[in-house]
DNA sequence: TGAAGTGGGGGCCTCTTGA
DNA sequence: TCAAGAGGCCCCCACTTCA
């Protein structure tokens, strides 16, 4: 039966190739689409929809707690056996994303990212206080929320934030390897040498600086978690409807942006990687992509629209690879989809292949 | 605004490409897990989800028709925009997945698949004719429904049944080079020689045999077509609750086979592609893949089932690759996710690399 | 037998909210 | 400003239904 299900979970992954058409419908017309769908057909069911988030949560931890009685070794994934869809085709991927992730780490972090504990979300009354009921604490993580404001004290000034105490860094860096080598292999994602060739104070640094990161985590946020563990209970009775907003720290954000840089979207087991490694949930590295998405886009239509007006390069509208700017007030990375449709990701080559990230201006976080 | 648009849909196609690991839940413990789930926290909401269903296709519907009107060309894979998510990062499928399905027929035919009109879907009360109401015709799909088992008479016999009048297949088959442009470029399905190597009969013979339905379809559908129209919004009011078992034609399940063996997953370009050259919908091609799937799966289980009776090979449990006995009694294409758990497709090499391919044991339909 | 229906899961998108 | 929330859409899966 195990070896039915391992054989059957490995089930053919050529999928969705064409979705780099994504030929997607404007802002400004999609709103008057949600809007009139919303006023005309809505208004029925958004609180089943509520009540089945808790749903979707209780049925995903059934399903990780079943796989991982399982299965052991292979419920290092746990979250996406409820990935049912978009298979992926690509030799390099499969090569790396099953195995640099060890198994009972990801595990672990994935079943506690996804559950959720009081402490790591502070925030009440939210789905993701919802889900904190049932997670048996996995022994590694001992409730850390790097992700607030709280832990970076001030949060706007440079990396003197950081400690420089390495005393924990046999356990707080052990995400470390899973993080990089999961985004840095062969799936798309820079090695860390070429994403990395213009902005040099991500490449070396940013490894120091999210190991600082982590051993600055492992002092300072024992107490704050401890606070919020007790806090947390409280603010689910009393403050249901108090929303506390969690600012990134800088090298979250750093990695965060790195990471966007090579891709705009990220897979399940690049999440959870990158999520464990940024001792993030899952769903807040997944709110971040989609947020940073949104704000790439919103940038990117403005430029556009600067460029047309600037330009009225009509004939380009078709398609054409546009010549890019080398725009130093376009403070995103290059729009590389626009200059290149296709993939940027190559997958026989093994290396990503990203002509444009010379054109960088990244931002100086 | 529309280069906005456009540049944003071409945005980064890098996701999921871990899918193929797709640690899935064997079926009892999944059984299990439904019925309780289904139990204990279900019975509400089920009667919005009907109703959503037929806003989908509303939203769909303007959505298709906004990007008809506003884009022109690129409205080549109006279904594809609604395909926000998942996208991909294969180089050959940005080569020719926008380019080879040209703009005007798919367009309609999507349009007319998403929509569906009374004559192409005889199903009354079902989803398919729920939505039937808005479309305009499109001026080349003139209500084929080849999908019938009046369509061909009988349904079992062999290929006699096709007939071999080609007096339209300027029409009939317009839609041929795109199936097999769509299907058989380096998209990660064969080009037609190395797939059917093993199967000569489907090579040429397919493309003739997919002519010929074309133009017999062409010939003898155009009388029961307009029955069905006219019965169909009979039974939209009469029998709405009368579910017409559809059987798709010897030709059809012949491509749809021919393109599961080659993958098992389409993506929505190719679907697209694939349903309009088999004059179908593309949900139902989306149907037949997830019938043929589980069909598949269940096959697999048994032979695995039977495989571990046998053999006892317990070592094999963790993930190791399967040793594979060419086993003639497996009807079915020769597993090779269980085989291969890398993907099949090497987007790179814009060769599909499917070594196992000379193990098939084709059923001869 | 098999196309389709049902219900539930997951992700993405747009828009909005509120610390 | 930006992490989340809300609502909507699509695909997938398992299981079921019924011509």
């Amino acid at each position: 039966m195990q070896m039915k299900q391992r054989n059957l979970a490995a089930s053919d992954p050529e999928r969705d190739e064409e979705n780099q058409e994504y030929t997607h419908v404007p802002l400004s017309s999609r709103k008057k689409h949600t809007q009139r769908l919303n006023a005309t057909v809505n208004r029925l069911g958004w609180e089943e929809k509520k009540k089945s988030s808790r749903q979707k949560k209780l049925s995903k931890f059934l399903r990780i707690i079943r796989l991982e009685s399982n299965h052991g070794i292979q419920a290092d994934r746990p979250i996406q056996s409820t990935l049912q869809y978009c298979y992926e085709a690509r030799m390099s991927s499969a090569e790396d994303s099953g195995s640099k992730c060890s198994s009972g780490p990801i595990s672990s972090f994935t079943i506690q990212s996804i559950l959720g504990t009081a402490s790591d979300e502070p925030r009440s009354g939210t789905k993701e206080l919802s889900k904190g009921a049932p997670p048996p604490p996995p022994p590694r993580r001992r409730s850390l929320s790097v992700s607030s404001e709280e832990e970076c004290s001030g949060g706007e000034d440079s990396a003197d934030c950081f400690c420089s105490d390495t005393g924990h860094s046999e356990r707080c860096t052990q995400h470390q390897p899973h993080n990089f080598s999961c985004l840095g292999s062969g799936k798309g994602l820079l090695s860390g040498t070429e994403g990395l060739a213009r902005r040099p104070h991500l490449s070396q640094p940013l490894l120091q600086d999210y190991k600082e990161e982590q051993d600055r985590a492992c002092h300072q946020m024992s107490p704050l978690s401890d606070d919020r563990q007790t806090d947390g209970a409280d603010k689910q009775s009393n403050s249901a409807k108090k929303k506390t907003r969690t600012v990134f720290s800088r090298s979250q954000v750093y990695q965060l942006e790195s990471t966007f840089d090579m891709k705009r979207y990220l897979s399940s087991s690049e999440r959870a990687c990158l999520a464990s490694s940024l001792q993030l949930t899952e769903t807040q590295v997944k709110t971040w992509f989609q947020n940073r998405r949104n704000k790439w886009k919103r940038q990117l239509s403005a430029e556009l629209e600067a460029a047309n007006m600037a330009h009225a390069s009509a004939q380009t509208l078709v398609g054409m690879p546009l010549v890019f700017r080398d725009n130093n007030l376009l403070r995103v990375p290059v729009p590389r989809s626009i200059a290149f449709p296709t993939p940027l990701y190559y997958p026989g080559s093994n290396l990503p292949a990203l002509p444009l990230y010379n054109l960088y201006n990244k931002i100086e976080y």
